[in-house]
DNA sequence: CGACTTTGACCTGCGC
DNA sequence: GCGCAGGTCAAAGTCG
């Protein structure tokens, strides 16, 4: 059953590898995955039409409704790490505890967008799953943010692996 | 009863 | 300016 795969293309695309260390505090995810085999890949995400968000998070104020950015909303960039999963289940249990806050159908995708928030105090991170239509199988999660605090779940091996692993972010 | 999900409404940004 | 698509809110419902 333990059979995962985590494959991440070059990392040398990425922008600066200094970057990684300096953001690595706490992963956003901890994959604890019991038994689907996950082939990850990070996504370029960068490309999320034009809007652009920087890591700092909380001065995007009150994100109620979007209101007070007006103003001077440049709008911050996030980290955003896109990996997908091949899963039976949608939600990963990554160690981290979430709400969900909305599902929105997608456009040329037969299967809607989950919205998660971590529930953590103080912890802004947030996450998308959504499953492709091309390939059932397939689960995209996109996390944005950095978890400021440690797993709540024990996470087994898969943390010890994950701090192997380098995250690549797609800003 | 608290934590979480569901779901429709609302807001914003972007392309035409 | 308008319409579409994506993202978020929040009330109501569900569950342990």
């Amino acid at each position: 059953m333990e059979n995962y795969q985590f494959i991440f293309p070059n990392p040398s695309s990425s922008s600066s590898p200094a970057a990684h260390s300096e953001h690595r505090q706490y992963f956003p995810f901890s994959l604890n995955m019991d038994h689907h085999q996950s082939s990850t890949s990070n996504q370029d995400y960068s490309s999320r039409k034009g809007s652009d968000d920087t890591n700092e998070e909380e001065t995007t104020t009150n994100p109620k409704l979007g209101i007070s950015n007006k103003g001077d909303h440049k709008k911050a960039k996030k980290h955003r790490y896109a990996f997908q999963t091949r899963s039976q289940v949608d939600i990963l249990d990554d160690g981290y505890r979430w709400r969900k806050y909305g599902q929105k159908a997608v456009k040329n995708n037969n299967f809607p967008r989950s919205y998660y928030r971590c529930t953590h105090q103080g912890c802004s991170v947030k996450k998308q799953v959504q499953r492709l239509s091309k390939d059932e199988g397939v689960v995209v999660t996109t996390y944005e943010g950095i978890h400021s605090h440690p797993i709540e779940k024990s996470t087994d091996n898969f943390e010890h692996i994950l701090t192997q692993m380098q995250i690549f972010t797609a800003y």
